[in-house]
DNA sequence: AATGAATGAGATTTCATTCAT
DNA sequence: AATGAATGAAATCTCATTCAT
């Protein structure tokens, strides 16, 4: 009945955006605004302060990588065969849209310690996969935390890479590469 | 390899640890100073502006990391002795003292431009050598910038994983496990 | 000595409460259309701004009481009558309806100014009535300023008073002993 | 060794004198700092906000007059010489500066409750001394809650009625009348 | 009649920096 | 060397009001 809702993606949309390109401390209300053609005040209609609004584009980016996760999850795959889609997975959506991987990336530090209560967190469930594939005697007797964070640090540098140019878009012909050296890793590794 | 400073001023102390912990553009010259036990004033007697610190600051930092590569470069060591001695000394540097590595981990978005430029900066040293390993038969052929990337990717990640409480400190008791891990990658790795 | 209105609309009996609540200008239209359950806009189609609504209620709560002095004063009373019944219908009005009085008695001075100069005010008159009284002989010579406001002061207090929780409601119930104290002030008041 | 707070009590008089002048809400950081002559930022060095300001600058008004009963409390006075010593006080307090007068009665409404709590606050104070004159028989029985608020009511009208103009100032040449007049209410009244 | 997104002006507050002491 | 009051610019946020729907 009132007017629609024109501008409440291009605020969040330009947010996003230069959250990536100047920080979030970097980014004023008026820069986000600026881009998206609207006032200041017009932030204030769909978020509470600057601070909801990193919050609201957080946990809706996370969402989107960590239900990859989930969702590979509920098929029970061999071990190779999950890691390698996961990463294949994971890099489509980063080709998709770079802008939301960074900016996950640039906002954990602050805003982590809202997820990782979670029992079911991306990393929590990563290394429960790695630890039942051991259990189930596909991988050898390893430090199952110390592979899923060398797998995890493989898997994320190709992208921070690929934002500082070292390696050419798009990411997911390199998918099969990392997701062998993951698998390899995995596989070679010793107590 | 160096020592670490035994008396960093306060005011430079406190500025790396608040970086840190509350990010560059989050933290106050007032914060700085009350942390340091000084008025804001003091600040301007050894910086010229808070600019001025953080670039001091960085640089201070990220010289001592680069340096490692550098001293290591310098003599010539078989692919896979380099690659082990470089993890150490990286682990060791982090576990005297994380606050270092952090800060450096999250200004060079803000300074690498600064350091880019550098033909000499690490990660082109880095891909250099492995790049050199590959030409004397050290190494199989493969995508080097890729190899480089993913050997960065682990050892950088479970510094971050020693952060957020993954991984148990200090990290270097780790070292051998991801030293092996990174010349395994590059070993097996295919073009 | 009228009724209360029945059904007030909800948007003003809502902006009653918060002004007395928060303030006039402590209360924002959004406050008052949420507790009205309607929307920013609608409170457009009733008055043409916040100020004209606030001028609305004023209007009309100072008229209640106005009128009560009024029409004591159509009739001729004996002044000990006249101030015992004024103190009842005060009071009676006030329990009715404690949120008109204080009201009243937080944008009168903001808003005083567009009733003051009305020669029938009702501190004016209630002025003159005590003086009249004292040319009749009624009442001893004295200093008539002084002792209207004493009375004023004595019967407004009552419902302060009542207000902060240091005399218990109903107020009509001390009229009886507010109008006795306000008639002897008057009667032994001394030039 | 730093500058001097030159402006320090420039702002909170002026913050004081809008306040009465303008409200509280009516009155802006930027109202204050142009009439203190600073600029805005000049406040927060002092006060760490407006909020805080304004608590500042009741309490210490507030203090002010509640040390006059207080004090006067300390020494065994026959009620009437209490009661009259008690005016005059008062009065030449509010001669000396009507402002802090008037910003109490102005933001009690919202900032009592800090004082409410005090079992020695002044209503809490003046109400049990009238109470012990009557323990003592120096007042006969009598709603000692309802005496007293009246007694209020009488000395507090006459302050408000000199700032709206209807009494003349000084105050201090009424506090003889006022403080008759309490007197003789608290000894006429009746159970 | 009503909605609620958007505006535009202004409010409070923060903060790097300067400067008298 | 150091202090901390004060500045000036900018940041976040609020809010009465308008207007397309």
């Amino acid at each position: 009945m009132g007017r629609p809702p024109l501008k409440k993606s291009a605020i969040e949309r330009s947010a996003l955006e230069l959250f990536v390109e100047k920080g979030v401390d970097g980014t004023s209300i008026r820069d986000i605004a600026q881009r998206a053609g609207v006032t200041e005040g017009a932030l204030y209609r769909h978020h509470r302060s600057k601070d909801d609004l990193v919050r609201h584009l957080f946990l809706e980016s996370y969402t989107r990588y960590s239900e990859v996760i989930k969702k590979l999850n509920a098929e029970p795959l061999p071990f190779k065969t999950f890691v390698q889609s996961l990463v294949k997975e994971f890099y489509r959506l980063y080709d998709e849209d770079p802008y939301v991987f960074q900016f996950v990336m640039i906002v954990r530090h602050h805003l982590l310690d809202e997820v990782r209560s979670d029992e079911k967190n991306p990393i929590e469930l990563l290394t429960r996969i790695v630890g039942s594939a051991v259990k189930k005697g596909e991988l050898p007797r390893q430090n199952v935390d110390l592979t899923t964070q060398l797998m995890l640090g493989m898997v994320l540098q190709a992208a921070v890479a690929q934002q500082y140019g070292r390696l050419k878009a798009p990411l997911v012909q390199h998918a099969d590469a990392v997701g062998k050296a993951c698998v390899e890793l995995a596989v070679r590794a010793t107590a």
